[in-house]
DNA sequence: AGTTACCCTTAAACTATGTTAAGGGTATTT
DNA sequence: AAATACCCTTAACATAGTTTAAGGGTAACT
């Protein structure tokens, strides 16, 4: 619970009742691997914090293929925001990785927060902002660049995460196939 | 200035005290057709909402290709946010596509309005929310679907723009050369 | 009104990436 | 400890997308 409160300070310092008022609306869950938070045709009903462990959030297409839109880890927020905010079914799932410990706020909690603490509003919009500003440059790699350049990119940028992650997992975030990532990695390995 | 005003609105209502303070600090500025309002190298400092027109986004690679982030028209804003919050050196241009009528703010004007006005923050957070949830969107169509999907898409989830857009420039939006974009709409607009 | 710049299309040759199939390795579960 | 599931790789073949070059059409500038 401790971890939530000191990544919220690292954005404005919330006083003792501000921080009592977010702890009475947080509920702290431990996931399985391979256990599933949000499921394809529900409603997502949490907005989640991770404290230790790893995530995916994925969408399957008709061939059953899973696509990688986002990974969260320690400290990283994980939430199919469209349903979350719209209430409507999502089309997404979302996957513990690891054993992981995450602290969930449900959506009337979270509404109320942001009426009872105004700071949270500026907290948020600059969480949302700086996700934003990453996911854009992706939407660039994604339209500018090989999937060779795709892969070293997210190297250089999530170096921890992709010591975590199985390839099959990286090559579904960047959009190509494990034997296409295999390939990549081959090229890199080789001499010249 | 008084289409930002009930753009404000259409989230929470402003009263004629902050309505005052907003308009203090906008400035309204007339843009010809292919003049840029950012180029590459300079610091992005302005928050653009766009009254009147057209504008892309958009980087230049090393072969001197345009590859298009974001397209804004009425009732859009846009900006490099990454550039704009760290005053760092942008790596975006930002350009009319049509003569154009924009309301512009200052970094540290908009700041300013966040501390004098915090529903500001509510109403930013929640506009760069439905954004990132469009561009969430849009990395999804980029890893799992063909050109001529995400062709279809944009058509028909942006069908104002496209009728505004040269295909050039869509083509660059989606990620493909114009002659492959040229081959989907033949094979589209075949029989069969 | 003429000229320039830009836009759209076509096609052939080429490159990047996907598909299918197979085998071996390693972690998880029973 | 065995069995299962998953992961990584390789290779031959198929498809998606790019490159280059060219021609004609239309909108913009002088």
């Amino acid at each position: 619970m401790q971890a939530l409160i000191e990544y919220f300070q690292g954005y404005i310092p919330l006083n003792a009742e501000e921080t009592k008022l977010v702890e009475s609306k947080i509920t702290l869950r431990r996931i399985k691997r391979k256990q599933m938070i949000l499921q394809e045709g529900f409603i997502c009903k949490h907005y989640s914090f991770v404290v230790q462990g790893c995530f995916k959030m994925y969408a399957v297409d008709d061939k059953g293929n899973e696509h990688n839109l986002q990974f969260a880890a320690e400290n990283d927020w994980i939430a199919d925001l469209g349903s979350f905010h719209s209430q409507k079914q999502s089309k997404l799932f979302i996957e513990a990785i690891e054993p992981s410990v995450i602290l969930q706020i449900e959506q009337q909690d979270l509404y109320f927060l942001y009426i009872n603490i105004p700071k949270l509003d500026r907290i948020f919009k600059v969480i949302i902002e700086n996700k934003f500003i990453e996911l854009q440059n992706r939407v660039l790699q994604n339209i500018s660049s090989t999937g060779q350049q795709r892969y070293l990119n997210f190297l250089e940028q999530y170096p921890k995460l992709a010591l975590r992650l199985p390839n099959t997992q990286i090559a579904s975030y960047l959009g190509i196939t494990p034997e296409f990532l295999s390939k990549i990695r081959k090229e890199l390995s080789m001499p010249q």
